[in-house]
DNA sequence: TTGCGTACTGAACAAGTGTTCAGTACCTTG
DNA sequence: CAAGGTACTGAACACTTGTTCAGTACGCAA
């Protein structure tokens, strides 16, 4: 029931979790779930984990190396980070949509993760928080950021409004119907964000 | 260990579901554990709901309900929403800051409701959207709102960006010192949210 | 071959789960 | 007072849960 790359029994059972866990959030996935969905046994889950807790943190720490890999990826190519261009910015979102598949269970476990209170969630978001400054630093150093009193507020409101995308794509998909997390809808969205975000979304004749 | 309004046990019992299915999901939270928070037995909480998914159908509507009336006592006020008044886009956010106590359940309760797929989160999202529309209509009536090729997806960002701060206002409050949703905070993010919708984030010399 | 370690199974167990129900207390209506 | 309905208790039940463990199969070194 499950193919991806690894195809041992090991790796079965972590990517059969990572999606159930996504689906139905950890609690409401049972061991014997998991062994279904890899078509192994019970005890085979415990042997490789030790617990399901176990399993739970290899999930956890596979989907961060996941997510470090991304990054470490996409900082290499100075262009794309470095170089202050305005497209930096939103490439969290894109990178997600170009990088993974439109059926991958990652995305759904990110809400989890980011949701639940989660410490690693927490350390997720701060680590793309502090790529987000870099980000916003280089803009501001290339002249391509307005000048804002709050340096750090704009940076996470910035980041905050790509991470809602990704967080609430379903729920958008289903009231403008097209999925911004598909490459059509991608467009549509980053179309309007960069609208707003190089002329504003409000006329200002008054104040 | 409860006591909000209404002291009726019934209440106390939903009241402290409400909470606790949102600190931790309803999959990890027992029926004694609702028990023991409302200080009753067990059987009384099935005596009143049934069942354990009749609680949590009752919570949820009691969210419904609770949404529906700040909405209903919103919309009445004629100054906010019809008016076209740039400020009734991210009312949202603020009304959920002003009308409940800060370390009210509801914004947690609001998190599972619309990440873990639940048709009354789809719900309540899309009457958010209509709404929004109708606060986007006035702003374009009013000539505030600046022309736009594409009024639902653009209508969308603006809300999403807005539920956004709602859903990750502790990670917010993390990376930036202050709770947006807090009274200090709310007036931090706004600023900034004003000034990027007014002003654009990124400068214009090229394109 | 023998031995050993690893992957793996599936039955079993103890704890925890939602749910049931007989029984108690209390208030209201006749 | 009696009668009945409602709120409420807590022990019990059936089931699911995570976990354990004896046992099997297989590959590899001695």
């Amino acid at each position: 029931m499950a193919s991806t790359q690894d195809a041992t029994a090991r790796a079965q059972i972590r990517d059969c979790a990572l999606r159930l866990f996504g689906e139905r959030g950890p609690d409401a996935v049972t061991v014997r779930d998991i062994a279904a969905c890899a078509g192994v046994s019970p005890g085979l889950v415990l042997h490789h984990f030790g617990s399901k807790q176990g399993l739970r943190d290899a999930v956890d720490t596979h989907v961060e190396t996941l997510f470090e890999d991304m990054l470490a990826h996409t900082v290499e190519e100075p262009d794309v980070f470095a170089s202050g261009e305005p497209q930096a910015l939103k490439s969290f979102a894109e990178l997600l949509a170009s990088q993974i598949p439109k059926d991958s269970p990652i995305p759904q476990y990110l809400r989890r993760l980011l949701l639940s209170g989660d410490p690693v969630g927490r350390a997720l978001f701060r680590q793309w928080f502090e790529l987000s400054l870099t980000a916003t630093d280089a803009m501001d150093a290339s002249g391509n950021l307005r000048p804002t009193p709050d340096r750090d507020a704009m940076t996470a409101f910035l980041m905050v409004n790509d991470l809602a995308m990704i967080l609430l794509h379903d729920h958008i998909a289903d009231v403008i119907g097209t999925d911004p997390l598909t490459q059509e809808g991608m467009q549509r969205w980053a179309s309007v964000a960069f609208d707003v975000y190089l002329h504003g979304a409000f006329t200002k004749e008054d104040s």
